[in-house]
DNA sequence: GCTTGCCTTGACGTCGGTGGGAAGGTCTAG
DNA sequence: CTAGACCTTCCCACCGACGTCAAGGCAAGC
């Protein structure tokens, strides 16, 4: 399987491939005439890549996942290095979760204010 | 007012306090020498636009509430333009927070499984 | 041989809010 | 006179996951 090939099967680009390889994620042969040679087993390890990414994860959030396919686990999860990041993510995410119900709130309160102070200076005034 | 003495007023630094004025926020005379000098009513501009950046707005989103200021409201959250920005935040947090909840439990029902799968497939395996 | 379409490496642009530093002018105190 | 503490403009670096050329090699059909 050549580059574009696995690129158009995993719907993705040519250029985030050889992104994820230069990362360290993506493995590939070469043939004779240099191009990348890819076993089919890497569209499995390149649809983890993307659904972590999707997630929100980054490149080195995803090594361990990576590394627990080719270990031959039929799913990224179950190594002990996943688990941990996974803890580790669910964490953040809750912590981001907390910032943001936070962020809303007080942006609540300041609208319901301006409406408020809208509505008692500026009934009889040009605003 | 100098540049050095409003950012220290204003806990930033001298390069934040150019950069808002290259993006249209901030407003300085000039002295004889050159230097910016600033009306004391600028420091609550700078709170202002620190405020928001904490928040999480971007510059463009500021815009208004430093223009409500500057009409001599004594806060940036009573004008039109302000509150329509307000609203829009609102929902983009709400939207954020709607993502990060429902990655979270899709993080989480995905470690389940992989602690799951772990304890019967590692039992008497090497794992 | 020529075109078309793959592939290669390499390097720069993106977005935003700065940090850092260069190279230089200015003001004040000793 | 000089040191140092301000100030000025300008430009590079950063983070992350790529996009987008550029310049060139290789394969296949006509």
């Amino acid at each position: 399987m050549l580059i574009g090939e696995l690129a158009e099967a995993a719907g993705t680009s040519t250029r985030a491939l050889r992104y994820y390889e230069t990362h360290g994620l993506l493995r590939a042969g070469r043939s004779a005439n240099g191009y990348r040679v890819y076993d089919d087993a890497e569209l499995r390890v390149v649809r983890e890549i993307r659904a972590l990414l999707g997630i929100g994860f980054g490149i080195d959030d995803i090594k361990p996942f990576v590394a627990c396919l080719r270990a031959g686990h039929p799913s990224g999860d179950v190594c002990p290095d996943s688990v941990a990041v996974l803890r580790r993510k669910i964490a953040e995410v809750d912590a981001g979760i907390d910032r943001m119900v936070e962020v809303r709130d007080r942006l609540r309160s300041q609208l319901t204010i301006a409406i408020e102070s809208r509505e008692t200076s500026c009934s009889s005034k040009t605003c």
